[in-house]
DNA sequence: CTTTAACCCTGGAGGC
DNA sequence: TGCCTCCAGGGTTAAA
């Protein structure tokens, strides 16, 4: 469910509310995540107050004295504030729960995480879930040339190793097929072959493509929490090619295609993004 | 070192 | 209805 959108507008939602304040209790009702959640977690942080909440590529950091939170939504997690009396649903695995507040995190498939860094053990980036990431889109050290730099000498197709996120973070399945539409570029081009050029309408493309999703991730977000019936989704947002195999391009008519790479589905124009 | 593929898990959609 | 197969927005890990 999440890319990077959902996860910075999660991240703004618990940010007013949880920052300052006491966690009473962490409730761990599945620990069976992508990791087990640290048998200990609950204790280390139960009346601790959250210092701060932050977020590194797709990982969401709940800052306390002590150590940091390390939490990932996964597939199909989500974050979200429900009212302190409302029903545990299924699949609400994670329960933070404060004086006034209360956090619940639902993920039906499980391959999200709630970890635990101590800050005894140096700063949370040197984990080594987050040490390797690439740097953060909309960080101003994410330039044209940083993409050169790293595609220089990379056989790898462009949207896998976009996709990698060992370069920039943050540009999902969907957004990796929409950015390249949007500064026309094939998908199997070689990393490697792009020009500076090219690589400076691939920056642009991404950061238009996560700015623009930012807002509509925020109001998927929104409808997602006041939902009493299905979610939003992102199939809703206005995809330029992702999950249109075979209707026509909004630019040009032409079918658009889907292919595999790298076991994930990639959609493009193959006359606007010919190479 | 780089690159590829298997895998973690549940549920929804569509075919029969 | 039910049963089956396929597919899904992520990312770590092992293997080639």
């Amino acid at each position: 469910m999440p890319e990077l959108p959902e996860v910075e507008t999660t991240r703004r939602g618990i940010a007013t509310v949880m920052p300052g304040k006491v966690l009473r209790a962490l409730l761990v009702h599945e620990p069976r995540m992508r990791w087990p959640i640290p048998e200990h977690l609950a204790q280390t942080v139960t009346n601790q107050v959250v210092q701060r909440c932050e977020r590194r590529g797709k990982y969401l950091l709940i800052g306390f004295n002590a150590g940091t939170m390390i939490v990932h939504l996964g597939m199909s997690g989500s974050l979200r504030r429900a009212p302190i009396n409302e029903i545990r649903r299924k699949h609400d695995h994670v329960e933070w729960i404060f004086d006034d507040a209360r956090f619940l995190l639902h993920d039906p498939r499980r391959f999200g995480a709630v970890l635990w860094h101590d800050h005894r053990n140096g700063p949370v980036q040197t984990h080594p879930l987050l040490a390797s990431l690439g740097v953060e889109p909309f960080d101003p050290g994410f330039t044209p040339l940083t993409l050169r730099q790293a595609f220089k000498d990379k056989k790898q197709a462009i949207k896998t190793a976009l996709l990698a996120g060992d370069i920039v973070v943050g540009v999902g399945n969907i957004y990796a097929s929409e950015a390249l539409f949007r500064a026309r570029i094939n998908p199997k081009t070689a990393a490697g072959r792009l020009s500076l050029t090219r690589c400076t309408r691939l920056h642009a493309a991404i950061l238009s493509t996560l700015s623009d999703a930012l807002h509509s991730g925020g109001s998927t977000l929104r409808d997602y929490v006041n939902a009493t019936g299905t979610p939003g989704s992102y199939f809703d947002i206005h995809a330029a090619v992702y999950n249109r195999a075979g209707q026509p391009c909004r630019v040009c008519q032409t079918p658009i295609k889907k292919i595999v790479q790298g076991q994930r589905a990639t959609y493009y124009c193959p006359k606007c993004q010919a190479r």
